[in-house]
DNA sequence: TATAGCGCTATACTTTGGTATAGCAATAAC
DNA sequence: GTTATTGCTATACCAAAGTATAGCGCTATA
């Protein structure tokens, strides 16, 4: 029985869990999203350096994926109306603390790899 | 012109970065992968008992995504020569240790929520 | 007047990811 | 002999993600 309920709490939890995840996720998965993140992670940028930045995306991509990021708290947009008018995306504070995510998964991404790499010499 | 060496250390490390994040985002995005090595987190499973546990999945997605986890040396797949025939999946050492990815996205996760729900009030 | 830069949007298309439904070969239970 | 279970695969389809290409209104520069 207590084992029953143990597992019962684990499930209930992880259900939760799934959902920051995917939240997690939603944020950064895609084609785009990582190197708009990490072109802002140095610094505001332009809509046009951002394009210069970041090889092969379309205007289209890079446009949505902003807007995309900013819906999400992740960037801000900043208008200045000067002439003609220049527009500013920034990393929020949520966006800048992605880097708690990301690092982790750098660290098992290259162990992962080098695991993979080893198995076929070690393995088989 | 030492910033801008330093600049492209930078910029040739998080392009390495940016690779390792993929490898790892590949093998957690999706729908179902979260489900299934939820579902292994706790144990070796057969086919049938991860189809059960997770609700709403196809044979053919449970199917393909398990082989995908295999290529991916994330589960390994054991096929005992019973009668009839068994086949058992299992977290592989790099599978288990995703957790160190997981727990900082569901930190994160939950935190970014916090702080959209937070700027309702406290912002504009 | 023409060319180029800025910050995009519109339209149409292709590719990838996921769904729905059916069925197979083997065996066990009724 | 009929039904059910296991561990899948085949076929067809649909929706989301991404690509390609063009163009807009504005202004500065030559």
């Amino acid at each position: 029985m207590d084992r029953i309920t143990e597992l019962e709490k684990v499930k209930s939890c992880s259900t939760q869990f799934v959902l920051a995840i995917n939240d997690t996720l939603n944020v950064i998965s895609g084609k785009w999203k990582l190197p708009i993140i990490g072109s802002l992670l140095y610094g505001k940028k332009r809509f046009k350096e951002l394009e210069r930045e970041i090889p092969r995306i379309t205007p289209r991509m890079l446009s949505k994926e902003l807007k995309d990021l900013e819906a999400n708290g992740i960037v801000t947009r900043t208008v200045y109306n000067s002439i003609p008018v220049m527009v500013e995306y920034e990393l929020t504070i949520s966006g800048q603390s992605l880097h708690e995510v990301l690092e982790p998964m750098i660290g098992w991404g290259l162990q992962h790899r080098k695991t993979i790499l080893g198995m076929r010499y070690n393995v088989v």
